[in-house]
DNA sequence: ACTCAAGGCCAG
DNA sequence: CTGGCCTTGAGT
């Protein structure tokens, strides 16, 4: 009945195997971040306000000769992530679009504009304060909350704001030369890889902007109801817990070889998602991708795990603090005992690979991840966190940064701004009345975050990615949708 | 030759 | 520093 058992050998094979693969898997992890960031970054030289520091020679891939086998591993997934990378973009009715719409207005501060000027329509007086502000490297300081409000009359009295909405508007740093030639037309590939991902999120921001143009608290990013609304249906739960790697065939009596590889593959799929989700931020335009490759890289396994979570949470209802009688007949994760969970993730993985493995060796090889994962179960079903609360979370966890972050300072700040603002708006949303007495605080979130982090480094450590997931979602009603 | 988006100039 | 007006020059 065992197979792992018979092998002569004092370690199970199938664990060893398996963390090997996944060991690998993460550094590919690693690779496709940096996959993603060359392909979507120009080829030219881009300079922000600040003076930039070369590290933009990342797409350049500067690290010696990967692995082979990584390297053909990683190959046969490029055209996966081109996919991602939103080909199916429809520049045609972009272009008309923004044309027709900011034709005769500046779209900063509403004066009449005289054509299109690095990538948005604006007036010559905005056109001439983005350019000395690139040219000059200009680093503004908003005396109030960052909310000023930009019009015709006013748009003097905050150079900070006026130069956020400058940005928020579509106006490119990069249009401004640096060799000052003038006359001429910029390369194309200035603005249709900026038109590109624009488009992916179009959507999403012109529908915040109509309704929030008037009280916005941040010029790129406006808060309130919207932008959660958005950031909820954006956030596509179910994709990342259905994961492919997970299914199972029920016509099949899977061999244990192609469940090792797909389990290896999750890896995979937990970055095509998360990249997934990063595109539909309302906020991804804002930082440059090498941002974003480095705090998906540094945070990746914080979402994974408050993904799984809050789905948890969710579709369980942790209502029930005694679950000590549901052992062996429920089919449930618990919030409050690891052994139960334990012997869960036993089944299942018995379930995925298709052969019975014994209870000893998945309390050995995972036994600290569930212990880890139990208890920020238990603490995160405290905090009874909404679909809103949850989503602010998650951007809040992206955008943490680490101390020793080798960002340029400019886009620290720039992504400080942007968790502070998340901040904000779970704070908003937490206040608001009419939710059935929200007891949680702010406080009580924030202090939670330690915690995924804490666990986070566990499941690092482990390798096995896939148990939050295995743990939440019994396999055999994973969704099959293709 | 015309267009249009980039840079420059300089009175206010 | 601002912004209206002028000059440039590749693309059409």
């Amino acid at each position: 009945m065992d197979v792992v058992a018979d092998s002569t050998t004092g370690t199970p094979p199938v664990f060893d195997h398996e963390n090997l693969a996944l060991q690998a898997q993460t550094n590919l992890l690693q690779l496709y971040l940096t996959h993603l960031a060359s392909t979507m970054v120009p080829p030219m030289k881009i300079e922000m306000r600040e003076p930039m520091t070369p590290s933009f020679s990342l797409s350049g891939s500067p690290n010696s000769e990967t692995d082979d086998s990584l390297s053909a591993a990683l190959v046969s997934s490029t055209k996966a992530l081109f996919t991602l990378l939103g080909t199916n973009t429809t520049p045609d009715s972009t272009a008309t679009a923004v044309s027709k719409s900011n034709n005769k207005i500046c779209s900063v501060c509403g004066d009449k504009s005289t054509g299109l000027h690095y990538g948005a329509s604006t007036c010559e007086g905005c056109k001439g304060f983005f350019k000395r502000s690139v040219q000059n490297k200009k680093v503004y300081h908003c005396s109030q909350e960052n909310c000023c409000e930009i019009d015709k009359q006013n748009r003097n009295r905050c150079q900070s704001c006026r130069f956020r909405k400058c940005i928020s508007k579509g106006m490119l740093t990069e249009a401004v030369r640096e060799d000052r030639m003038p006359g001429g037309r910029n390369g194309n590939s200035i603005y249709s890889n900026y038109k590109q991902r624009r488009s992916i999120i179009r959507k999403t921001k012109d529908y915040i902007e109509e309704e929030l143009e008037e009280r916005r608290p941040f010029q790129s990013l406006p808060s309130g109801k919207k932008l959660i609304k958005e950031l909820v249906e954006m956030d596509c739960l179910d994709r990342l817990i259905n994961l492919r790697g997970l299914r199972i065939n029920p016509s099949t009596n899977c061999d244990i070889a192609p469940a090792c590889k797909r389990l290896t593959r999750i890896g995979d799929e937990i970055v095509e998602q998360l990249v997934e989700w990063t595109k539909t931020l309302p906020f991804f335009e804002e930082l440059p991708v090498e941002a974003h490759t480095h705090l998906l890289t540094q945070r990746w396994a914080e979402l994974v795990l408050l993904s799984a979570g809050y789905y948890a949470c969710s579709v369980f209802t942790p209502d029930s603090p005694d679950t000590t009688e549901m052992i062996d007949e429920t089919d449930e994760i618990s919030f409050t005992n690891e052994q139960v969970n334990l012997r869960l993730l036993q089944n299942r993985l018995s379930l995925v690979l298709g052969k019975d493995i014994p209870f000893e060796h998945v309390s050995k090889e995972a036994g600290v991840l569930v212990h880890q994962f139990t208890l920020l179960l238990k603490s995160f079903s405290n905090l009874k966190v909404s679909p809103e609360a949850y989503v602010c979370i998650k951007a809040i966890t992206l955008l943490h940064l680490s101390a020793d972050s080798t960002l340029d300072k400019s886009i620290i700040d720039k992504v400080n701004t942007l968790q502070d603002h998340f901040v904000k708006t779970l704070q908003i949303h937490l206040h608001q009345p009419g939710e059935d007495q929200q007891t949680t605080s702010l406080a009580q979130i924030l202090d939670w975050l330690p915690e995924l982090r804490k666990a986070s480094s566990v499941l690092l450590h482990s390798k096995m990615f896939y148990v939050p997931f295995l743990l939440c979602k019994n396999p055999r009603r994973l969704v099959f949708d293709e």
